[in-house]
DNA sequence: AAACATGGTTTCAAAAAGAAACCAGAAAAA
DNA sequence: TTTTTCTGGTTTCTTTTTGAAACCATGTTT
């Protein structure tokens, strides 16, 4: 371990300087795991999800977005309406990862049960 | 939605208010993930993962442990050697959790050079 | 004697997140 | 007509979290 990425050196999130240990940092992230998981039922404007992803601030929302979109799993679509509407839709890249994501939302809304007894015990003693 | 948890609502990662919400933030995480992989293939010692774990300092080590022995995803024992051992291991629970992580950690590392790609358009632009 | 091993905690600075205010411009409600 | 609401953000400020480094006791190795 410890040791960098070279080129010809395979990928390996346990290393600190790989790639993708960046890229795992940018999806492990609850917001982001939201929006994708939105995303991928419709396409839908900025102040829509602010509503929907209960407890987003407009700040880290509009941050999100942006890294989203830069990684490729997420578009950003302008039409000159009046006001502007400004949608957001996921990409087929985007899909992929999704597909990986709802396995861990599903696994948080059916474990929920278990984890919170694992808390009670651990508290108590 | 905005629509806070009351006993007979089912759960929902939307809903601020849901302890599933309060799970997903806690396993949406680089070093949880890391972790969990890690203690997936077997038991590990403290220092050990600290060097395996590239880049994870000792209080992020140690706190993230404690959550995730506290959620019941994974063990730690003690041995009462010279110096004394303190072992981790992880739980069934946290296997059925790892099963998804897997799909994550996999996903960074087969989709990096799209991702990559992705980048390198969005910052030309 | 000095360095290294165990598994952490504590301290402090830096980075990130969250809350709230602010922006322009038009429509709708009062 | 003035106020409020809508669009999609950015800016500022405070609070929380993170990361680096030092420190701890006990014991072995060099």
């Amino acid at each position: 371990m410890n040791i960098p990425v070279n080129p010809g050196d395979r990928y390996d999130v346990y290393c600190a300087a790989c790639p993708t240990r960046m890229v795992l940092d940018r999806i492990a992230d609850k917001w982001a795991m939201l929006i994708l998981g939105r995303l991928a039922r419709q396409p839908v404007r900025f102040n829509q999800l602010r509503r929907e992803i209960d407890g987003v601030s407009q700040k880290v929302l509009s941050q999100t977005l942006k890294r989203l979109e830069r990684d490729g799993l997420i578009a950003r679509a302008v039409f000159a309406t009046v006001p502007v509407t400004v949608e957001y839709s996921i990409t087929p890249l985007g899909e992929t990862l999704n597909d990986a994501v709802a396995a861990l939302r599903t696994w948080a809304e059916t474990h929920i049960e278990t984890v919170l007894e694992a808390q009670r015990r651990y508290d108590k003693a």
